[in-house]
DNA sequence: TATTGTTATACTCTATAACTATA
DNA sequence: TATAGTTATAGAGTATAACAATA
């Protein structure tokens, strides 16, 4: 077997991946901390486009629900989200986000799904291709 | 100005990129969790191949130094990381890694850099074009 | 009995401000 | 005076275990 000097070209893209990710990382932890929120609450917000349950929001953020307990209660006490016991079980509590909610979940979007500049550089043909390849990668 | 129903090219690509990422989630933190690392402290071992100062590592994790004497007490307390004093300036403390350090560092990178299976399913051309479009975003 | 969500607890990460030791 | 790092403090995220309400 021949010496592998180099890694084959799905690891280099991740790992190439793995640094455009990180190296924006300032740019999302300040443009939510702009609106008040923390990278948590961020999230949370991202997935309450439909109410869900607190155990789905759980799973979504890969947490312990008592976590998620805690991430709610900060952001129902700024009126972004409602807690509602669902009707078909009452154990069960969906999480509804008022207007306020929606509101800045709308600003959280905008801010994140502004490609960073290194992307943007890229020629209209070269992100064709990178939009593609990652869809054909994500089974869009 | 035309009404604009999709984003641009580099809006999709970057989006698709957060949802691959943010499905690799688990994948880090579990695979970190096994190595007894939290998330915070596995990258601190990865910026760790050569010594820095604690303000150095302040400043690409993006944290206070005030984090970085808790993080790195952590990893000095099992025996990964050393605090010298710089020779040229006293003041500043450089961080090594001992031996073990340098041990776990390399099961951290081993497992943070398995691509994940969309990628890995992509063809070999496929892998080599994104490969190489990452290359031109970030300039390499 | 089993499940959903909360509470209690403990640990880690986080920033700010005050402090120390060097420069 | 200024800087590097630490300590003190407080808030947020994290998991585990015990608990209440509901199924």
């Amino acid at each position: 077997m021949a010496t592998r000097t180099r890694a084959d070209a799905a690891t280099e893209a991740w790992k190439r991946m793995l640094e455009l990710m990180w190296s924006q990382r300032g740019r999302f932890i300040d443009g939510v901390g702009d609106l008040g929120l923390s990278p948590m609450q961020a999230h949370a917000l991202r997935f309450l486009e439909q109410p869900r349950a607190m155990s789905e929001l759980a799973d979504v953020l890969l947490c312990d629900a008592s976590n998620v307990t805690g991430i709610i209660d900060r952001l129902e006490a700024r009126g972004l989200v409602e807690r509602r016991p669902a009707p078909e079980d009452r154990r069960v509590k969906l999480l509804c986000l008022t207007k306020a909610g929606e509101a800045l979940r709308a600003r959280v979007r905008e801010r994140i799904e502004v490609p960073p500049p290194e992307l943007a550089a890229l020629s209209p043909h070269e992100q064709r291709e990178l939009r593609d390849l990652l869809a054909r990668a994500l089974g869009h």
